[in-house]
DNA sequence: CCTCGGATCAGCT
DNA sequence: GCTGATCCGAGGA
């Protein structure tokens, strides 16, 4: 990892229990931003700066959760901050836990080191940052393999859009990525709104996570571009 | 038990 | 755009 990458990657404070421990759609976008920093067994660091998320939620029938604990989804019933991660087909994907039974997938990020592949995609995230079906249960609070540091710039612009890839609660717009980040997986959210202004949290909480603003998109014109061609 | 189909991805038409 | 790989968790055709 280059000293650049390194440094960039202190600047972040973790993110703290009471974080994850608020409503799951709100943290699925303030994570947008945030690094995931994986310790590998060689004790290099992976990291990635998420730019898309989906929130799975209660009364979600597409959430793993939705009927109830299971052995496979015990480790959403963890505490905030727990990571979830599953297998689909032949690779597996990462969630973190927000209240029990809810959980953010991390669906995309931008490297943080040049060396890494494209972790694009929530099975290619997981390959690129070397976690696996081991990591499932593991604190990214206090748990030393994992850590997940604040965004930290100021405010940054928001698209909703549907999730990809499931059938059931498929027009809930749950999915959150970054605006113009290319980094953002396919089919990427419309390049115009509805978008949200999401603020810096800070550091004295997650009280500056209420400034959240909501911007609407300009109905004037409607120009609708790149409507999505097919549900799953 | 047995079956179904999936929070995916790569590769091909 | 569509299909196959490939396999296990969840629910009951």
């Amino acid at each position: 990892m280059t000293e650049a990458s390194s440094s960039r990657l202190r600047e972040g404070r973790r993110l703290s229990r009471p974080f994850f421990d608020r409503p799951t759609q709100r943290v699925a976008r303030e994570l947008l931003g945030a690094a995931v920093v994986v310790v590998g067994n060689d004790g290099r660091e992976r990291a990635v700066r998420l730019v898309e998320t989906e929130a799975y939620v209660h009364d979600d029938p597409a959430n793993h959760a939705y009927r109830g604990p299971t052995e496979r989804n015990r480790s959403m019933f963890e505490r905030p901050g727990t990571l979830y991660v599953y297998r689909i087909h032949q690779v597996v994907c990462a969630n973190l836990v927000t209240r029990p039974g809810e959980a953010v997938l991390l669906r995309a990020g931008a490297p943080l080191s040049p060396e890494l592949g494209r972790p694009v995609g929530p099975g290619r995230l997981c390959r690129v940052l070397g976690l696996t079906l081991a990591d499932d249960g593991v604190d990214a609070v206090t748990g030393g393999r994992l850590r997940v540091l604040a965004r930290p710039g100021g405010a940054v612009l928001v698209a909703a859009a549907p999730r990809v890839g499931i059938r059931r609660a498929a027009d809930r717009p749950l999915r959150f990525a970054l605006v113009g980040s290319p980094w953002v997986s396919r089919p990427r959210p419309p390049a115009v709104g509805p978008f949200s202004e999401v603020s810096p949290t800070r550091s004295r909480g997650v009280a500056a996570s209420r400034r959240t603003r909501t911007t609407r998109r300009r109905s004037s014109g409607g120009g609708r571009s790149g409507g999505r061609s097919a549900g799953r």
